[in-house]
Formats: C-alpha cells, structure tokens, sequence
DNA sequence: TATGCAAATGCAAATTATTTGCAAATATTA
DNA sequence: TAATATTTGCAAATAATTTGCATTTGCATA
C-alpha cells in the first residue's frame, strides 16, 4: 500500500484526489514548502488555492505533516512528519533552505533534560548564512 | 547618555517621539512582543500602527532589533539586539520561556562553515519540552 | 534662532497570506 | 446504489504587513 493511503487509513481522512496530490508534492519535496509553492506545483491540477491550505490543515493536525515558519518569513511552511530529524541552512540573501544531515544536539538535549528537569519534547536548529553561489555573485 | 539615544547616533537615525516610545516597550519586554502588541502598549502615545512597523523595520535593517517567527506562528516577533547570544527552552504547555546558558554550538558552527562553504551569520535554538512545574501537575 | 531639506509620520488604500460560508460534488459505508 | 458526512470550489472575509502621498518634524547650518 502506499503511503499516502496508509496516512489516510490510518487518521481517517478520505481518500481524495486532491489531498493525493498535495501528499504527492510533500513527498518529493526535500524542504519545507509553503502552500503556495504547493499550489503553483499542482495548476495542471487546478486544485483550489483554499482547499489546499485546508489539507495542509488537515495533515498537520493529523501529525501527517509538520507546519513551522523559518526566520524572519512570516509565510507558513509545511513538509512530511517523516520521521528523521533534520536540520536546515537558510541563505539570508536568496531564501534558499538546504536540509543539514545528522544532529549535533542529541548529547546535549539530554544533558541539558538531566540538568533542568525539563522532558524534552523536540528542538529545532534554524542556522542562517549566506550560501555559495550568493557569495560568488558579491565577488564579481 | 540613555541606550534608545546612543541607538540613534549609531544608526544615523533620527531621534523621535514614536521610535523611543517602541524602543522603550522593546526595551521593558523580557520576551519577543509583535508589532501588535507595541501598538497596543502604546495606545496613550496614538502611534500609527504602520509607523510602528516602519520603526520595527528601520530597528531591525540597523540591528537595533531582531525580527524572528516561532513555531507555527505566521505573526513576525521582535526583540532588541542585546549582543548576548542565548538560546531558549519553551514549555509546550504554559508557553513559559526561560534562557540556556551557554551554547553547544559553536565549534559545530564553525565545521559547517568549512564543509558547506556557507558564510554562517547566525543561528537560532528552539527546544521544546515541558517544565518541572507542569510534570508536576501531571503527577497529582 | 530661523530656515531648508531630507527623513519620518499619519492616514487610507493596497497587498499578501490565510480563513471562512455556503452550495455543489464526492468518498465511504451499509 | 442510495444515504450521508466529508470535502471541495468559489467568492468574500480577515489578519498581518506594506505602500503612496501629503504633511510634519528633527537636525544641520546659516
């Protein structure tokens, strides 16, 4: 079974084609995407604009996707709950986002659970710099 | 000489009424505030909210202030840029915040740099979990 | 201390991101 | 296949932020 019929199954969601079509444009995305991204992927599609916020919705409630903003955007953006945990590079200057592998912070976040008796739930890692190819048009 | 004064001989901009009455809130808050929330403070004072956010704009292009978003929220926050480089641990339950001393990432930062060729400018520590306290009240 | 001018502000209107009401369409289940 | 609760499309509403433009103000300098 695929896994966008799995995640249905299993929140109870239906099964529409639209809903397939935004799982389909999450899943292939290695970054988080906001909903107008997602929509301008799906035109040949002609989903609604709102209907697309309203699965993202639905997906983030859930816990089919993550809903999060980044920096200083105040646009929304959203990817699959996969379970691996992921960091992110963002460009200060092109807003691009590049997915940083490994975590440098398992350690820490359990000395520091030890240290201030908090459970900790999650973290997240958002490191801004400039990216190479924005160097490179500085240099010319 | 008053902080909010030195803040404009620096910047080059010019000292008036409204920008001190936003410096002044951002200076009293502990924790990020949106541009919401100065106007309101400052409701006595009949600031324009879109002067508060052209201050807020004019505070962050000069480094006076830092402009974020946190977790889903699509609303941008803002605080003044105190150099001290801190990170912060959020209940998820009373959304209390409380700083971390130190920072584990520094020597991190540095190797991505290397490795990704990225100029690394800054980075931001999210860590979510819940507080001693509200355990506590789970425990009853 | 007056004056000139760029910078800053207020106000209203525009834009962008997101949400909502409602009627029509569709997936699921019996 | 019919019944029904869910989902979608569309248009309009709302929330957050930005912009154009006329007016005001801070500050340099005469």
């Amino acid at each position: 079974m695929g896994s966008f019929q799995q995640a249905m199954q299993r929140s109870g969601l239906k099964r529409t084609k639209q809903r397939e079509c935004v799982y389909n444009v999450l899943e292939k995305a290695d970054v988080p995407i906001n909903a107008e991204q997602i929509y301008k992927e799906l035109l040949s599609e002609s989903i609604n604009l709102s209907t697309v916020y309203r699965i993202l919705e639905s997906f983030v409630e859930k816990d089919i996707a993550i809903k999060a903003t980044l920096g200083q955007s105040v646009t929304a953006i959203y990817e699959l709950n996969r379970q691996e945990h992921k960091h992110h590079l963002i460009c200060a200057e092109c807003h691009s986002i590049v997915a940083i592998s490994g975590c440098p912070l398992e350690q820490y976040v359990e000395d520091l659970s030890k240290t201030t008796h908090y459970q900790i739930l999650e973290h997240k890692l958002e490191i801004t710099g400039i990216c190479p190819r924005c160097q490179a048009k500085h240099g010319k």
